[in-house]
RNA sequence: GGCCCGUUCGUCUAGCGGUUAGGACACCGCCCUCUCAAGGCGGAGAUCACGGGUUCGAAUCCCGUACGGGCUACCA
């Protein structure tokens, strides 16, 4: 048989951290055992669910490469895949459990339904439905119905139903107790689905045959057990994730900074970071490995190497992974990922990035090698596009030191007339230092500055061949107006 | 309150009865060096939450306790 698993986020808000490793560990099952992965939106809560979400959590499954087989946009044998279009199909399953008996109507009122939980639990224990209406005769029930009285639906758990058990295909055999689970309600008076139906109706009509999700549902299992039962169809399996926490160990949300994907796409983190970082953070191939690509955790994913605790989101270290997929890039794929941030900033043009390949392509690794996201590009190469003016703060460093201005009198002399290419502009500005007897560093910090208008920067000479004889030079004799005495 | 889940370096993890408890990030040195990175070498860091068992032997198995989390809605 084959597998079929599904991602069923709710369109409230952009992909989550939390939502957008479940979607991986479902995708990576799928793709390993040559299943299906479904995306299903589950937009019952008319109040959050937009359209306008939808696009974004389809859009941010597009950037970090999940492609799915079935759902918004690529349709399926077994949709609709947007909930608020299964409203009959939960409806026929309602008319089903009524009419094997599964399920009846309850009368009570909201108020005397708070006031039982309250009494129930004031006597320690027990907390859910008191089962009053189970007890009206079907007769009286249905005219009472028939007369427009109002009612929820609520599933009938069997009397003799023992223990609920199920092989939880993280956290192995889990038990719940028959009697812990009440008769729930399977339709709301205005006749809507609760979560809990309209979810086992879902995935009983995708055949879904496994239910990787987080484990804040591990308590709804054996309640979705029970409709399955009722319904007479096949349990599927489940696999309950663990949380992710932020750094203080608290539900991760605004306050810890960035949540969701496409905040982090905007920070300049790359698709295959953000997977790679995600996948290990509470799965691991071996305990060694610590960068693997989409190929190899397709190849080898599995659900029992999942780990059962919470994880903390770690920032560092997913950006030091994000630096070592930036490091990894060609040239060539560095510069098509490097122009729309050029762009972004206004240093440049499609047109403009296209006519000056061959210049960026030049300019690439030598930032590549030294960013770990995506944004620090513009800081860093600005000087190459616009005039510079150095801070005050770097100047005192370097420009306003002994030595400065004859360092750059000289640079700018054996500059004159070298042949432009690192190489060359390296060995004449090699000798500097010696014939005014600096130290390197004095000179290469002043001719850096007087440059780039930073202490920090891509590496002089490379840097110089890039900005071209001209500006150079010009930048060379603007910064003495800044040199000491 | 009730039910359920979890607990190995600061963080992510390996471990599935016998290991000097391994790796990665972060951290600290040294080297390289025109800055920043990267890289190389080395270091510090875990009485495996705690207490009882079982066993010749337990981070690994069992039972408690503590702490953390989830569910307990006519939310999802």
């Amino acid at each position: 048989m084959t597998v079929r698993v599904r991602f069923a986020p709710s369109p409230t808000g952009h992909l989550h951290i939390g939502g957008a490793r479940t979607a991986i560990y479902n995708w990576a099952f799928a793709r390993n055992l040559g299943g299906t992965f479904v995306l299903r939106i589950e937009d019952t809560d008319p109040e959050r669910s937009t359209q306008e979400n939808t696009d974004a959590i389809v859009r941010a499954m597009e950037f970090l490469g999940l492609d799915y087989d079935e759902g918004p946009g690529v349709g399926g044998d077994y949709g609709p895949y947007f909930q608020t279009q299964r409203f009959d199909r939960y409806a026929e399953g309602l008319e089903e459990l009524k009419a094997s008996g599964h399920a009846y109507p309850c009368f009570c009122s909201a108020e005397e339904l708070a006031a039982k939980r309250d009494t129930g639990r004031a006597k320690g224990g027990f907390a859910g439905y008191d089962r009053t209406c189970r007890s009206v005769d079907a007769e009286n029930a249905a005219a009472r119905v028939a007369a427009g009285e109002p009612h929820v639906w609520r599933l009938k758990v069997p009397e003799d139903r023992g223990d609920i058990v199920f092989d939880d295909a993280v956290r192995g055999e889990t038990v719940f107790s028959a009697d812990s689970v009440d008769d729930f309600v399977l339709a709301r008076t205005d006749g809507s689905p609760t979560y809990n139906f309209a979810v086992v109706m879902d995935d009983a009509d995708m055949l879904i045959t496994h239910v990787i999700r987080g484990d804040d549902h591990l308590s709804n299992t054996p309640k979705q057990m029970l409709v399955f039962e009722a319904l007479d169809l096949p349990v599927p399996t489940f696999a309950h994730l663990s949380m992710i926490w932020g750094a203080d160990g608290k539900r991760l949300s605004k306050r810890h900074g960035a949540t969701s994907v496409e905040a982090y796409r905007d920070l300049g983190y790359l698709p295959e970071a953000i997977m790679n970082y995600l996948a290990l953070l509470g799965w691991s191939l071996d305990g060694e490995t610590t960068i693997i690509d989409a190929e190899t955790l397709k190849a080898n994913f599995s659900l029992d190497r999942i780990s059962k605790n919470a994880a903390i989101f770690d920032v560092e270290k997913l950006e030091w992974m994000n630096g070592v997929y930036i490091r990894e890039l060609s040239a060539e794929q560095f510069l098509v990922r490097m122009v729309p941030w050029l762009e972004a900033a206004g240093l440049t043009t499609v047109e403009e990035a296209e006519a000056r390949s061959e210049w960026l392509l030049r300019l690439a690794p030598l930032v590549s090698e030294r960013i770990k996201r995506m944004d620090e590009i513009v800081p860093m190469v600005a000087f190459l596009f616009r005039d510079v003016t150095p801070s005050e703060a770097a100047v005192a460093k370097t420009l306003a030191k002994d030595g400065a201005r004859a360092a750059l009198v000289a640079a700018s002399a054996a500059l004159a007339d070298v042949d432009w290419d690192a190489a060359s502009i390296e060995a004449v500005l090699r000798e500097v230092p010696a014939q005014l007897e600096l130290k390197p560093k004095v000179v290469f910090q002043a001719i850096r500055v007087a440059v780039t208008g930073e202490l920090v920067s891509p590496p002089i000479f490379e840097s110089l061949e890039l900005l071209g004889r001209e500006t150079t030079l010009a930048r060379l004799a603007d910064a003495g107006a800044l040199c000491g005495e």
